[in-house]
DNA sequence: GTGGTCTAGACCACG
DNA sequence: GTGGTCTAGACCACG
């Protein structure tokens, strides 16, 4: 899977990187069970500090996404509990996304298709 | 207009305070040509620095959003004109959302159902 | 003459009127030797406040444009005297506007044609 | 590259930082991709706040002539893409400077050569 | 009274 | 070490 970072985004290069993985999860392009790098080699193949891909992982995990142990490194968890739900926080941001969709006088229906592109 | 500051967000208090506004022209609670509170104003009532509420209409300002005179104050553009498109930067986030409700299981038709709730 | 202020201008409104009555003259709208409206006058018929029109007044009087006296008002001054040389503040704000239309790729022929026509 | 800053000038502080930054990009002092000082570095060689200088990134951010990473701090944006025209801002800026160099008796033939020695 | 500018100083996230 | 955020407080231009 290619990660690409955008050093110049607001996003911060950890949560870049986090993102990223879980777009992968998401699409399949990353298995359940599937083993991640490790921190090293994917900071090296990245060229960002070893440091913010950890710091990745363990939000990852934290979140439930991957699972890590000692001997093996880190992998994708075999089966991802999460609430059937939006969070809070997407909540708010796809409430944030809308308003401005419709200031821009986009039209519900042509919002909708791309939402419906975005899910294939 | 009831504005609320989440103190642990790590969204920038500037921001939400933007965000909330935008929102608020969006949901038609802020008329277009509406006058907005004072920048001390607001800032008293929230709880906020005076430079903080400045920075949130300055970006509003420079967003299209409000016109602000030395006579008057702020007040919303009595005609915003923006492009009809989604920000990169929202296509992003809503790229992101979306592949995490994949994974939650939520299915496509409850998550336009979500939007069209919203989109009222 | 017509005079169009700008509320949401950057420019005070003062600098504004100053800058139409500087036009004014130079384009020979406003003659030599010929009477302006009183401030009262000229602020009721703009919409703005007697100081504002003073003060752009008094600025232009110092500056040579015009001259005032407590029976006839203002008016243009017959033999305007002006360095033949541009101010320091203009040769800066030449030198910004050069240097931002060279980042934009606007190339010297097309920038002097610009000029010539703004010169008729 | 050296700034300079008036503090008698009506010109903020900030916005005379940012003039002269663009200024260097347009000259060539500044080059594709070179490196900025840092916020605190600026602010303690001018003698200003570091706000200060930091607004004056940020404007030259928001403006697409430089780029700030985390880890590196700010330098020039490498290609800057830019309209191909001047602003309204600008034009009115021009209009008044030529509207003043008439009135100087300035001849059109000078005034343009006056340009055409900036423009090198 | 309004927004705009600036400072000194603090704290934080990021890497 | 870097920029980003925020505060308290001051002063100023404008109208």
């Amino acid at each position: 899977m290619i990660i690409k970072i955008n050093d110049y985004s607001d996003v911060p290069i950890y949560m870049q990187l986090r993102n990223q993985i879980v777009m992968g999860i998401s699409s399949g392009e990353l298995a359940p069970g599937e083993q991640l790098p490790t921190v090293r080699a994917l900071a090296l193949e990245i060229g960002i500090n070893t440091m913010t891909v950890s710091k990745a992982y363990q939000i990852l995990k934290s979140e439930g996404y991957i699972l890590t142990d000692r001997k093996n490194g880190a992998r994708i968890r075999p089966e991802i509990k999460k609430e059937s739900e939006l969070s809070e926080e997407n909540k708010n941001e796809l409430m944030r996304i809308i308003s401005e969709a419709k200031i821009s006088k986009i039209d519900r229906e042509s919002f909708i298709r791309t939402i419906e592109d975005m899910w294939k």
